[in-house]
DNA sequence: TTAGTGACTGCAT
DNA sequence: CATGCAGCCACTA
């Protein structure tokens, strides 16, 4: 994948597809694996953004660093959130977090240039 | 072009 | 532990 070709916006839409059910990545990553480390609050926006988008990905799939799912006040779809990954077999403890480094997507390519 | 926004994150308190 | 906060950044109007 390029860089040069692709907006950001694209390539994460097109690594959060990537995410297998049953497993789970955080924004840091998906910013990180985009090609912008630093990104990981535009990557939420943009997750925010694709349930009003007409775009068919896995939202759901992606958490915060700490294992959880961000609210910030959208409840309603944190709980569906919550309802989709354990639909998945993903459970939460007491404070809300799942085992994020077990279930933690491990890409096996590389997806940017140098 | 610019300012406002926010599903983030790591560190300090 | 749990807040708080400053730094960050792509997207939008």
């Amino acid at each position: 994948m390029s860089s040069h070709t692709q907006s950001f916006s694209d390539r994460v839409y097109w690594l959060v597809c990537q995410v297998p059910r049953g497993a789970v990545a955080t924004y840091g990553q998906i910013a990180t694996y985009a090609g912008s480390p630093r990104a990981a609050r535009a990557v939420g926006n943009l997750m925010r953004l694709s349930l009003h988008n007409e775009r068919e990905v896995p939202w759901h799939r992606i958490i915060n660093a700490r294992g959880a799912i961000s609210s910030k006040g959208d409840t309603a779809r944190a709980e569906l959130q919550r309802r989709l990954l354990e639909d998945e077999g993903i459970d939460f403890d007491e404070a809300g977090c799942c085992e994020l480094e077990r279930l933690r997507w491990q890409p096996r390519e590389v997806f940017w240039d140098e």
